[in-house]
Order: C-alpha cells, then sequence, then structure tokens
DNA sequence: TCCTTATTGAAAATGATTTTCAATAAGGAA
DNA sequence: TTCCTTATTGAAAATCATTTTCAATAAGGA
C-alpha cells in the first residue's frame, strides 16, 4: 500500500514536509537521524521544520514505513522500510543500511526460545552490523 | 571475572556508588534506565548522585557486566549481563526481562546473509519480546 | 595512619524531544 | 476554479535526558 493512500485512510494528508522526509530517507541509503534529516532538507532549501521531521517520523513508524535503527552508541537512525517483515544489515564504515528478511529462519529459532522459556514470543529486534564490501575493497 | 577483579585490572576502584548501581540492577530483573536507576537508590536512602549512576553504566557496559536493551517505544534499559555472548527476552507486560544465548543458531543464518550481501558481519543486535508465563496467566 | 589519585556529586551546560498555539495549506465540496 | 473546513505546520518555549566542570571526598596501597 502506497503512502499517500495510506493517508488517505486515516484522513491524513499527504503534506510537503511528509514529501520531503520520505523524499531524503529514500535518497538516504544509510539510517538518518530526525537531525540530519533537517539538516539535509536545509541543504535541499525545502526549509521544513525540525518538529515537522520529528512527527512525521512518529507517523510514517506507525504506518509502517520507516524503520528505527538501534546501534551500540549512536541510537535512533531511520530508514524507509518497504512492505513485509525484514531486518538491516548496517555497515559501520559508511553507514550503508540493507536490508534482509529472514523470517522464516528465525522461526525455528524464536519457537525453541519459547519453549525453552515459557513466553509467548510476538516481537522481535534483529540487527546485523558489519562491514560492505566497498569499505572492505577501501581496507586494502 | 568478577566485577571487584576487572576493576581492579584497570587500577579502578570499587566504590559505593559503583556497588550500588549492581546491586540495584540485581534486584530488578528488568532492564532499567539511568533515572529509574537512581530514584531506586534514593528509595534505598543509599543517595547516589545521577551522574554516577551514568558513569556506571558507561563503565559496567565497557565491562560487558552490563547490557543496553532496545525497544520501539523506550530506548536505553539496561540489565544485568551474565558473562558470554547471549541476548534478552522482554516481556511486554511487566517488563521480566530473562537471558538467552543462541549464537550457535544464529551463526548458520548470519553466514547465509553474509552470502547474500557481500558484507563482512561482526555484530549483531537481537532481542526478543513477548508475554511471560506469570502475564499469560493472569490475562485469563 | 597517611598519601595519592580515582571518584564523586552539585550545578551548569548542552542536546534532544515535546508541547503550545496562531498561521497556513490540503483537498473535498460546490 | 473558488471556497471552506480542518489537518498540519513551524517558531518559540517547555521539558527531559545526558554531559561537562570542578572542588571536595574516599578508595585502597604504602
Ligand atoms: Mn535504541
Ligand atoms: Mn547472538
Ligand atoms: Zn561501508
Ligand atoms: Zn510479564
Amino acid at each position: 500500500m502506497e503512502l499517500q493512500e495510506k493517508l488517505h485512510n486515516k484522513g491524513l494528508r499527504l503534506t510537503q514536509p511528509r514529501r520531503e522526509v520520505v523524499a531524503i530517507l529514500n535518497a538516504a541509503a544509510s539510517p538518518l537521524t530526525p537531525q540530519s534529516i533537517y539538516q539535509r532538507s536545509v541543504e535541499r532549501k525545502s526549509d521544513i521544520g525540525l518538529v515537522s521531521v520529528y512527527r512525521t517520523l512518529e507517523l510514517l513508524s506507525e504506518l509502517n514505513l520507516v524503520r528505527r535503527v538501534h546501534g551500540r552508541d549512536g541510537c535512533h537512525g531511520y530508514v524507509l522500510a518497504s512492505p513485509g517483515h525484514h531486518h538491516h544489515l548496517v555497515c559501520r564504515k559508511c553507514g550503508k543500511a540493507v536490508e534482509f528478511s529472514g523470517s522464516a529462519d528465525l522461526s525455528e529459532f524464536i519457537t525453541k526460545i519459547q519453549k525453552e522459556t515459557g513466553y509467548k514470543i510476538n516481537e522481535h529486534i534483529l540487527q546485523l552490523y558489519g562491514i560492505c564490501p566497498k569499505c572492505q575493497e577501501e581496507r586494502q
């Protein structure tokens, strides 16, 4: 389902700031903080308010169009998320993030933990960190 | 390796605030924020400064005695971590967290992603969320 | 017990996020 | 197109979280 459509279903509007945030995230390829999204909007002379960036990210999160990326250091970057369940793999050097899906492979594992602990597991965060192909070359 | 020992190796001291933070986390069973650790220390009349809580958590993180827990909502809870690699499973109702280890089961999966993406993966975050046995009963 | 120095904590500084509220602009209706 | 309703914006202030500073303190080895 498209952003436009999702918004419409809820009586919400497709506004300039919302377009901008999506456009910036779309061009980014690595997780961005609210601050850095705002900065890019200034560079692009789109001049949207920082407050709107926060509000838009919250909205996009609810709509599952954006996902929060955690890190041991700087938490809370946001990346555009394609529909469906999946996770992110982030390069520690350049920040480049790629998506991967792997619920199937994990579900077996999760079932096992469920049995062992007695918990009923209904959600998880899985994030991988490493070095992307490009940065591996540069390392030589 | 014990806290006492780890500190000693680095020429650091086992102080009252450090004891307190560990004691509070030890009694907690669910991830605590710096603020809530501080509050408990006030309740316990141990009267350590909030600043020391932050500093102690940072130190304990470096020593791998404490782990940060992320959530989609309130990030940055801390739990005591037993030595070795493992993850946490958190109850969404009462917050109770349990540890589980599963590197073996995951490594296969990670190798696969590594091949698919070309990234060299060297770290990951895995956190599970669900309902603990106790809270499942109360649900009736 | 004494001395060195790692550590503490109050206060201030900084930074991130949220709230408020009057002005604006989406977008449906006419 | 024009008009109208109301969701949305953004500047500023308020709030909350985290870090820095620095003089006073207390670990803990000698
Ligand atoms: Mn986080
Ligand atoms: Mn693991
Ligand atoms: Zn890279
Ligand atoms: Zn529970």
